[in-house]
DNA sequence: GAGAATTTGTACGTATGTATG
DNA sequence: ACATACATACGTACAAATTCT
């Protein structure tokens, strides 16, 4: 799935759409974790901001969290873990 | 105590905590020193760099310092800690 | 003193966080 | 939405200093 530039829907919701469709079909299950921002930057041909929007969004659907210099992680943040 | 890698805390600061607690209970009164960061970092699963900064907050607190080669210290650094 | 082993020091690479235009 | 720059966090590799055999 690729996102396209051409589409009136925003990239990130696209970027959205393509990664939760991935990660519910268990493409992610085996590291446990998205690539990193830079390397679906590349990837799916988009800048890194519209990278992160798309992880915001999933984030807030309790599919995935990350945390800093770590990466992103499949499932819902832990109730220890503090940041955003 | 461990330090917990879901936990988004920068790893470094919770090991900083672990290691002020454990001095602040004499657990290295006898040696007056602190493992090797070698150790620190196979016994809490984290990287050298990650034992390097907790180490470097409780040396800016005063309360540990470092000689190159022999090891981190319980105390504050005396003015000719170079020497022997 | 020589050489190996141990310990800390430094540099660099990669990842996410934040700010600006 | 994109680009860029910088900050913070974590890790790895190599170098330097000290200690041990």
């Amino acid at each position: 799935m690729k996102v396209d530039q051409r589409d009136s829907t925003p990239l990130h919701e696209q970027l959205a759409a393509i990664l939760r469709a991935e990660i519910n079909e268990g493409k992610y299950a085996e590291s446990g974790m998205l690539p990193s921002e830079s390397y679906l930057q590349q990837e799916h041909g988009v800048s890194r901001g519209t990278v992160r929007r798309a992880i915001e969004t999933l984030t807030a659907e309790g599919l995935v969290f990350t945390i800093a210099a770590r990466g992103t992680f499949i499932g819902k943040r832990p109730p220890d873990a503090k940041s955003r």
